[in-house]
DNA sequence: CATACCATTTAGTATAACTATGTATTATTA
DNA sequence: TAATAATACATAGTTATACTAAATGGTATG
């Protein structure tokens, strides 16, 4: 496990969220785009175990579809998705802004 | 537990790390600073658990002092806490830089 | 026909924050 | 002075999340 994986915990399915708010799509995509987006570490399995919660919560709606001649089970934000995706986004907004104060405060000991 | 929990895993122990690394202080004293920093929901027992493990991974040093007329547990980061805390703020430039821009890609599918 | 890629599932592990409770001392105040 | 609040620390147990690792099966390609 790399360290960064703990700083992760509470942001990935948010992240998750929000790509398939952008179009309904797959796991197998999903971790290809979180791989693109600079999630490197990021493997199929965790991302398999967000969807599964995703769906346990009722976030989600899910469809096997055949595409492209293979079978994929298709997610897409239901009503809850899409208001617990506002939520994500508003959390994210109140936690960074405390980080980046403390981090200002750090720096401002560290120069003067 | 509020929904802000999960998201602070992994970002907690840094800034307390960058607590400690402004001047020497104690459990006590730290809990009332994050909470003046905006950390609301911080309680005593929290922290406490972070410090332990802090003080196990030889971040910290320790020493019981009577200062004010009470016996505290000071803490002060040695130089692995040092670089502990360096490689944090790192993480964190680069973890909040992604989630940034997912963050920037979702504003753009939802407003145009 | 072997290999790589696409696609999903899940049991088990590690870690971190939180809950809840207990202990003990010092300060305040009714 | 007895009760209460505030200061200070410790820790066993719970919950939640990301990760590991292994298994399954289909499709494309050389």
């Amino acid at each position: 496990m790399n360290n960064t994986t703990e700083m992760l915990k509470g942001l990935l399915e948010g992240v998750v969220l929000s790509i398939i708010s952008r179009k309904r799509t797959y796991g197998y995509e999903i971790t290809k785009q979180l791989q693109g987006m600079g999630f490197h570490g990021i493997v199929d399995g965790t991302v398999y175990t967000i969807l599964t919660r995703l769906e346990r919560r009722n976030l989600v709606t899910t469809k096997r579809c055949i595409e492209d001649n293979v079978v994929r089970k298709y997610y897409a934000l239901n009503k809850a998705g899409q208001n617990e995706l506002k939520a994500f986004w508003q959390r994210w907004e109140h936690v960074s802004e405390l980080l980046n104060n403390a981090k200002e405060q750090n720096n401002d000991k560290n120069h003067q």
